[in-house]
DNA sequence: AATCAACGAAATCTGCAATC
DNA sequence: GATTGCAGATTTCGTTGATT
């Protein structure tokens, strides 16, 4: 008997056998599902065993439906592999994305801890070629289990997560709700690619800002959006709708919620491109190349880093003097010294603002040239550089080391 | 407000070469 | 042969920025 009972709450719990069934689905006519209102979008309820339904708008996406100037089913034809130049974790490049799971949560708010929950988590994946978008949605803060019973259906059969900034927050925050619940967060442990930091690695230079928004716009040319709701709002709309049963102003949060799992889908498939054939697809702004050439060139491969600066300086419009000294700090990486010094030469001809080109050579001349008046030149010619313009700290710290570096320049041609 | 990965700067280690 | 000083590599520490 009691063992009986046991079986049953383990199974709710998520640890039995009786959850692995499919969900049985309730119209959303319902009459005892619709008491409480939800937005006018496409959906409908579903429940897990032994929990009141959740309701779960749904959106479904043709092979050749394109965001942001890509097709989404073109991620099909990447791994996770593509991103070796841009994250660290080794797990990524196993990263399958016909069995990943595209994941964003909007939430009670921004702090961690047990007081914020999702209230609202879309999840984008692919079946066959189609993109599908399931948004589980808490009409009640009550329903909080059945939904991450729900959310456990669709999520546990993916071994990867994808999102924006969810190392950080929506991953963290969903586990938290889970051990809340004594819910066992299916799936445990995926690889996880957080789009957030190979974005900055590859846009930062050039965007500044790396906000999903901005990179919509300034990445993938789509139009800001247009009457969408700012993040910092989304707690308060949820909470009027607790209050008052008004579904209609979360409708745009909805909007919102699918928009961000297709951008980061289409966000996801452009960086792909960009670092799986800089060649074939390369970045159009010469300041992404040069950053996609840097990451090639921290991962060892010099030949294609190269191929990226080049090509950087070969379409950068203003002065080229930063991708110019990428190229050097490469050479020198390569231990191709000569050819390091060559750049660094035309750079110091062409009076660069920059004093690295003047330090570069200064050493060079010094330690493998032996000539120790030309480093003493260039030493020099640093530290009027140096005295030129505005001073930060670390400008003080290169001009005390130029200045040790002169004393010693000195002291080996024999001047006091 | 809480979190965490990435990045840059600073600190430390390693190996080479000059000097006495 | 021991000491010194350097550059480059590696490790550690602190800062930054994105999420609702």
């Amino acid at each position: 008997m009691l063992d009986v009972e046991l079986r049953e709450r383990l199974a709710r719990l998520g640890y039995g056998r009786a959850t692995t069934g499919t969900s049985r689905v309730i119209e959303t006519s319902s009459p005892d599902q619709a008491s409480r209102a939800v937005p006018r979008v496409p959906g409908q309820h579903r429940a897990v065993a032994g929990e009141p339904a959740c309701f779960v708008a749904e959106s479904r996406y043709a092979v050749d439906h394109d965001h942001g100037e890509v097709v989404l089913s073109d991620l099909l034809t990447h791994t996770g592999a593509a991103f070796r130049p841009l994250v660290p974790d080794p797990r990524v490049l196993e990263l399958d994305f016909s069995r990943a799971a595209f994941v964003d949560c909007e939430t009670t708010g921004l702090a961690g801890g047990t007081g914020t929950y999702a209230f609202l988590i879309g999840v984008g994946y692919f079946v066959g070629g189609s993109f599908h978008v399931d948004q589980f949605f808490m009409r009640d803060p009550g329903e909080e289990r059945g939904v991450l019973l729900a959310l456990r259906e669709t999520l546990g059969e993916r071994n990867a997560v994808v999102t924006f900034n969810g190392k950080s927050f929506d991953w963290p925050l969903l586990e938290t709700r889970h051990i809340y619940h004594r819910i066992r967060l299916a799936p445990d442990d995926p690889i996880h690619l957080d789009m957030l930091h190979p974005s900055r690695r590859l846009f930062k230079r050039r965007l500044g800002s790396c906000a999903l928004s901005s990179l919509e716009v300034g990445v993938l040319s789509l139009p800001a959006r247009n009457g969408d709701v700012p993040g910092w709002q989304i707690p308060g709309l949820y909470f009027d709708y607790l209050r008052r049963g008004d579904a209609g102003p979360l409708t745009p949060v909805f909007e919102h919620n699918r928009l961000d799992i297709l951008t980061l889908a289409a966000l996801t498939l452009k960086v792909a491109r960009h670092a799986t054939d800089p060649v074939a697809a390369p970045p159009e702004h010469a300041l992404d190349l040069m950053c996609l050439g840097r990451a090639f060139g921290d991962v060892g491969d010099f030949e294609i880093a190269l191929r990226c600066l080049e090509r950087a300086r070969a379409i950068m419009s203003e002065p080229d003097e930063e991708i110019r000294a990428c190229v050097a700090a490469l050479y020198k990486r390569m231990r191709n010294y000569a050819t390091a010094a060559d750049v660094w030469h035309a750079l110091v001809a062409e009076g660069a603002l920059s004093i690295e080109p003047y330090v570069e050579l200064a050493k060079h001349a010094e330690h493998r040239l032996r000539d120790y008046a030309r480093a003493a030149v260039l030493a020099e010619q640093a530290l009027a550089v140096c005295s030129s313009r505005a001073t930060t700290a670390r400008d003080g710290r290169v001009r005390a080391e130029l200045i040790h570096r002169l004393a010693r320049l000195r002291r080996r041609q024999g001047i006091a």
